[in-house]
DNA sequence: TTGACATATTCTCATATAGGAATATTATTT
DNA sequence: AAATAATATTCCTATATGAGAATATGTCAA
């Protein structure tokens, strides 16, 4: 088999820097038309069109007609099982300046302990 | 040009759900020789050595030798990247209301501001 | 050394790109 | 109607899969 198509699910959507960039564009909450994005990354026009025609696939952004424009909007919430997955695995990073901290606190402990075991003998 | 390679980044390699799943074993943070991803998930043992492979190019994996197994442990911190990327998007689905309301402040104010002018005009 | 076991690699194949170029479609204006 | 503008689609090509099957490599044990 192939790689599973790029309109499959949001992890296969945002694979492509160029996308996560258009997504970058759309933050802000608005309407964007086509054409301001391909302004804004300096992509050709086809390019732009078909990542986001891939985007709307999988339904991180929504299309609107006004007039002769075609209006983006982003739809963040499909991007919450991305962030839902990788929430898993923040505590690693997150705990491990404890865990740094930790263990300096340990060895600082133990300096002391010998510290106060030297302070003895002498006594 | 084709799509980039699976090994290009930790976004294109978290793409493949078979991936995702096999890092789900890893998650106790613990080695896991391969021969145990296999039995628990199921799958073929050439498909679970190339899928390590991917994660292991990409660093989101590391390999360590014990005798004739491979141990492999989680790196989860190469996943931060993505943790960071769709963290910027957090606040769309967790303070939706809280915008919806700041949207609809927003046009009262500005339609107090239209009449504090007509009325200006009226003087 | 000869097996037995654990893992990695190689091979083939069907499939899906992403980019570029050209063209088609749709809407607006004159 | 014709020209213009904005966007979408089609065609092409090089490339990278992921699965399956077969095989190779490496390690331990008798």
């Amino acid at each position: 088999m192939a790689r599973a198509a790029t309109t499959t699910d949001v992890f296969n959507a945002i694979a492509e820097p160029r996308r996560r960039e258009i997504i970058a564009v759309l933050i802000d909450g608005n309407e964007h038309a086509v054409g301001e994005v391909v302004s804004t990354l300096r992509l050709p026009q086809p390019a732009v069109s078909k990542h986001l025609s891939v985007l709307r696939k999988v339904g991180i952004v929504t299309v609107s007609k006004r007039g002769q424009l075609r209006m983006y909007r982003l739809n963040p919430k499909e991007l919450k099982p991305v962030h839902d997955w990788v929430k898993m695995y923040e505590r690693f990073w997150t705990h491990q300046i404890d865990k740094v901290k930790e263990r300096a606190e340990q060895k600082m402990m133990q300096r002391i302990a010998r510290e106060n075991q030297s302070t003895k003998r002498e006594e």
